[in-house]
DNA sequence: AATATAGTGTGTATTTTCTACACTAAGTAA
DNA sequence: TTACTTAGTGTAGAAAATACACACTATATT
């Protein structure tokens, strides 16, 4: 019975917004399109998923032709479609954000056709973009500003070991404001999600400070518990 | 240069997860299909959108088919896009909620052919549905119970005019527990996007309940301090 | 050796929000 | 008038959030 319905052929891609913090700034990585429409402009990574591929896995996919990174923190956060939003034609757009540790190495070779060059960029200092990218990026940035608020996603840019400054340093430039450092130390050693290291910072010319690492064991027991509305 | 480029067709879909409030029930709207594949099974409202329509509008014009109503407040919330999916082929659909106030008018006459009939039931009596609607159906469920804490959407399921024993049944119901009355109502008050009416519930055979109204421009003026995390 | 520099690290008092908990008031129905 | 059912209310204690300032320590410079 099935097998006698018409078959679908579907067209239609993904859009990444890749976060990086670096040197105290949230970046993003661009590409430098290679073909046409919007040949030689800044745009988001992304392309159209192939026909056997899930959606999924066509983000990661994506990514990993960027920028050799397997098993990044994804994740889906909207679909753009409107109708006129590519000029070839319609071409619905499933948008997802990632968090890359930048660990110094910031040189990316992509191994596609369609990026001449991938660039990471300070998300306030971002040019034009193809398409309705910025309108992607504005909400992917919103997304993630919001998440942060109840989920460690932060902890996803940050090196392996970091000091406490370097974590508030990324919620302030996430959150656009500046955070009291005595609350802000209280609050995060209060969750009990960071483990402190016997080790300190090395290489500053002034008083070290301590390494901590993020506990993934510990996070995932805390939030067995739901989300707030109390009783 | 851009006239020389190929152009793309694409198919993909809309599903719909719609909530109402009744007779302290949560319920969504279910259709019984009407066309192959999973001809006469339940399945939530959707269909291919149309070639010259953006996604929100098809969403829009499906609800509008099932229910006759315009103007509901609706939002994506995920899109789908496992390979096999849809048995005819890579079909990806793009899932919405959508809230209606249930004013005692129930009754459905669908204006479309995939649907032969469209009925109410409770989320905690679901049959089997087709595809991978009941996936999306959890998502979207879980999505409201999470908003539901930091946004009014619940107003959008109650009549115009509520008591707030209606307002705390219904939080009662979509965050599946009990609530502690007086501290419910402090904190709904608090809020100060209530406004009280000078009328009274009727037609109930004990005392009669205060009715209330949701103060949409308090609401947004309260929005306009940031979301959390303090300073 | 002394000093300047720059960031680390800490404590407390106040306010706000959250939680727990039980009785009286009002209206309807018999 | 009484019995019944739901509406409506307050307070005390605990926990969390906020506001706020100074001493310490490692290094670099002279």
């Amino acid at each position: 019975m099935e097998t006698l319905l018409p078959k679908f052929d579907s067209v239609f891609s993904i859009d990444c917004v890749i976060f990086g913090f670096d040197e105290g700034e949230l970046k993003i990585l661009l590409i430098e399109r290679n073909e046409e429409p919007f040949k030689n402009w800044w745009a988001l990574p992304g392309y159209i998923v192939e026909q056997e591929e899930s959606i999924d896995h066509a983000a990661e996919r994506i990514l990993y032709e960027l920028t050799g990174l397997r098993d990044i923190y994804m994740d889906q956060f909207y679909t753009f479609g409107d109708v006129n939003r590519h000029p070839q034609g319609r071409v619905i757009t499933v948008a997802y954000y990632a968090m890359i540790r930048l660990n110094g190495s910031k040189e990316l070779k992509p191994v596609t056709n369609y990026a001449s060059k991938a660039v990471w960029i300070s998300v306030n200092e971002l040019p034009k973009l193809a398409f309705d990218h910025e309108k992607i990026f504005s909400r992917g940035f919103e997304k993630i500003r919001n998440k942060i608020s109840y989920q460690p996603i932060a902890f996803e840019l940050l090196p392996e070991k970091f000091t406490l400054t370097q974590l508030q340093q990324l919620y302030e430039v996430i959150l656009n404001k500046k955070l009291d450092k005595r609350n802000f130390r209280k609050k995060m050693l209060n969750y009990g999600i960071l483990k402190e290291l016997d080790e300190k910072q090395k290489g500053v010319s002034y008083r070290a400070a301590k390494l901590y690492k993020f506990d993934k064991r510990k996070y995932s027991r805390l939030f067995q518990k739901e989300l707030t509305f109390g009783k």
